[in-house]
DNA sequence: CTGAAAGCGCTTACAG
DNA sequence: CTGAAAGCGCTTACAG
């Protein structure tokens, strides 16, 4: 089932290819009834432009990149992070006419199958998720001349433009909320340390633990419920005495809680706990969870606005979108 | 920064352009000297093939599409099956160096762009995901010719190839242990009349209750938290004495023991819930939820090699993957 | 084993 | 406003 050409339309309705591709691309400097013709020949004929034979002459593919760049252990995980942006950036480009095309790389060899794609001009530009800080992807993606943004602050020394929400303000909030309730030992359970999301979440707990003549205390994560609920019974271990916990994204909180739960302390009489994303499913623990909202589609929106509006050579400023607490029964 | 092209590299190794094509392509026919000299230049001009120049000879594109077909409300939930397709059919694809290109039809103007998309010959194959009823996707993408296979039972006439999982018979599983409790008053949280698994789940219920002189007590719900909550909300109404509930989805599980613990029942004391899925949010709930696996990833893995090893013409009989009855501790 | 040549299906100056 | 022609960057019979 051989689809029909330029050729085929351009014969059926007695005109020229040029013709047909104007009328195609909706140029305007055609006669109205001819390009009536040729319309009615593509309908019959049910054409369809063949993307490979534009793309290579007009060195667009109207497709973006969606990279994720991510361990292979994390790659299986249900984090709702991953879905809602994937879910926002498709959105947006649909507004702009355009596909996206998701790229996982989540070993070297990953990285390499990611560069050749990007360099073999598949896309017209690339969006970076969940980098860490090790990772050679964006100054690699950098070198191929394509645009480059990220979602949320890279660590890296090579930045590529950057949308991302004000982590160190999201934690603060959380730990003053923490001490206006006159918790005296609030630990926190971090994120990774290679990540920048992980690091800034953890600057603002010390920012204020330190201002309050509190000690500091802390557990490392990786951001998944069971990270969470190990750094927990670390904590328990390091300080039983502890009445509230700041977990640096909701599904280590939900992690933490299913911890405190096990070693049968009352949350938030006993120990009060704070989140940070404000995902779905904070809304239903047991109790519902304090937390953190993290503006996750609104920065994946801003990106890729960002990333269609980037002229050739230009260093656009980095996008910080506000956080805001909301309040509910945990702390 | 213009890509060097094959006629760069040609003139640098001081060979023809189908030479440097052989070996960029893997040909075993060409002289060793002369693939050296071939790749050093490849290697020395940082050269990448162009893809839509390839794809415009070789009528591939090495991409396939995963087409997902949800309502504008659920576009943002945070179902993790979504996330957990979209990760297994990449990393899969990876295998086969192919990329995924994503597509979501949330709308008539979203159907016809992809539409358009695959006929415009952009992808090699389709994956469809999240099907409904009245879509009217399958048909108008099995009308293309290009191969199409569906993660999940269509409920359409018109069917694609599929890879599921055994609905029916998790669902069966489910209220069996419910029965084996010694429950009476069973009743179910049903997922969308318009999906399969939704139908599939809500039949293997009714068979069993029908079969063990209990009477059936269905409240409707989207797979969604919120709608299992509502869902259970409704079911207290309608029978205050139940002491038993399946959902057909872990999320609406988790919604309903909301609901329950809102109205004060104890789970599994009062009522015993069982899901479907076995998400990893179903071993942090209160109590741990006892579910049924549905082996999400696996079907996809399925998938794909069903996709790759489609021969035109050939219609393969569907896959269907077992489930698995998780206990745990909410009934 | 290698090269000259045709051709994949489009777009876009350039003439008219 | 329309058409003839060149060209985008590859691959692949066909000769040799």
């Amino acid at each position: 089932m051989r689809r029909p050409t330029l050729e085929a339309v351009a014969a059926r309705a007695g005109v020229s290819r040029a013709t047909v591709s104007r009328v195609v691309n909706g140029s305007d400097t055609v006669r109205p009834e001819i390009r009536a013709a040729v319309l009615r020949a593509v309908e019959e004929l049910g054409y369809v432009p063949n993307s490979a034979a534009r793309s290579l002459v007009t060195q667009r593919t109207d497709s973006i990149g969606l990279v994720v760049s991510e361990p292979p252990s994390r790659v299986f995980s249900d984090d709702p992070f991953f879905s809602i942006v994937v879910r926002a950036v498709s959105q947006e480009l649909e507004n702009a006419d355009k596909q996206v095309v998701l790229m996982l790389a989540s070993s070297a060899a990953g990285h390499a199958r990611v560069e050749r794609y990007v360099a073999g001009g598949h896309v017209d530009g690339v969006i970076l998720l969940s980098l860490h800080g090790s990772d050679p992807l964006p100054a690699a993606l950098l070198r191929t001349g394509v645009p480059v943004v990220s979602h949320g602050r890279p660590v890296s020394t090579v930045r590529p433009p950057y949308c991302d929400c004000d982590n160190v303000g999201g934690a603060r909030a959380a730990v003053e909320h923490l001490v206006g309730k006159g918790r005296r030992r609030i630990a926190t359970i971090a994120g990774p340390p290679d990540m920048t999301a992980g690091l800034d979440r953890l600057a603002g707990y010390r920012e204020v633990v330190s201002g309050s003549d509190r000690r500091s205390l802390v557990a490392m994560g990786d951001f998944t419920r069971e990270s969470g609920a190990a750094a927990m019974r670390q904590l328990l271990e390091d300080d039983p005495d502890l009445d509230a916990v700041f977990a640096a994204s909701d599904l280590m909180a939900i992690g933490a809680m299913h911890t405190l739960r096990k070693a049968g302390r009352r949350v938030p009489d006993d120990v009060a706990v704070v989140g940070f994303d404000d995902i779905e499913a904070a809304r239903y623990t047991d109790p519902p969870l304090t937390t953190v909202r993290h503006p996750i589609a609104e920065v994946a929106q801003a990106i890729v606005r960002m990333l269609l509006s980037l002229e050739p050579g230009q260093r656009p400023e980095p996008v910080i979108l506000p956080t805001e607490l909301i309040v509910r029964d945990s702390a």
